[in-house]
DNA sequence: CCTGAAACTGATTAAAC
DNA sequence: GTTTAATCAGTTTCAGG
């Protein structure tokens, strides 16, 4: 699909807020209100917009402890590959999971309220899930950046 | 501020698809209309929600290399810390920054379309700033799971 | 591709229970 | 908390350049 200039800075606009109305963007982008709608309806219809969210302020829902957690499996067979990745899929505490490149296989971000709830969370959850050799944590002191949206 | 089960319930929904209205989700929390306008209003006054955003696509719009990036300081004085946190604020392929415990001080998520694009970042961008020591790159090899929502 | 107008739908406020 | 109803603002459709 065609995807020009206008289209990235719309992008971004409904990136950064989403509730603006079809007028405020129309401003901002020297359109129409319908030429708006249109290129928005196209974006939406061709998969670049994947969905429309509302995010939350950690703190004020009291899960403001984050931790990054490397783990490395016994073994690389196929099932047991499949089988963690299943598993993580359903500990609502992991945000993200990444199998990455490097000394260890997967890079988990995990968002619980405490240091208490991530010692529940290791031992409870994590550590039971089958075929984790070794995992390594790392403690978020501070976020310096955090944003969702992709610039063009 | 008072929050409650429904109100939980209410920001799992909208974090999963803010563009519902309130009569869908009046129906799925067995309330009326104007209960769940009065509860969004509520957690939007309380700072519960953060913002409104649009997700996109990453393999659509492409930007689908991503990079985690340990980053060390020469030295963690406070004059470094400053600046090296302000340049990597400037860096929009730089979607995540955090200030970690462990080896390394900094990790960065980077986001950019291509290795090339990568190799292109490292060189001109990001080992420019100063009083970096070292770094170390993980590549994303898969994302097994990448959530934007908080559970309760 | 774009525009402006008309029709429709949902958000918002107020009233009464 | 609820319902209903009026109003207003935004979305969506459509005819035409």
């Amino acid at each position: 699909m065609v995807f020009d200039t206008i289209d990235k800075k719309l992008l971004e606009l409904l990136q950064a807020d989403s509730k603006q109305t079809n007028k405020e963007l129309s401003n901002k982008l020297n359109l129409s209100v319908t030429a708006v709608y249109e290129r928005i309806k196209k974006l939406e219809r061709g998969g670049f917009i994947k969905s429309y969210v509302a995010l939350l302020n950690k703190e004020k829902v009291a899960k403001n402890f984050s931790v990054y957690c490397h783990v490395k499996l016994i073994q690389h067979t196929q099932e047991y590959v499949v089988s963690f990745e299943k598993e993580v899929n359903q500990l609502n505490e992991v945000l993200e999971c990444y199998h990455l490149s490097g000394d260890y296989d997967y890079l988990l971000k995990v968002l619980v309220s405490d240091m208490a709830a991530f010692r529940e969370f290791m031992v409870k959850k994590l550590t039971t899930i089958r075929h984790i050799g070794s995992t390594h944590s790392m403690f978020v002191i501070n976020e310096v950046k955090h944003t969702t949206a992709i610039n063009f």
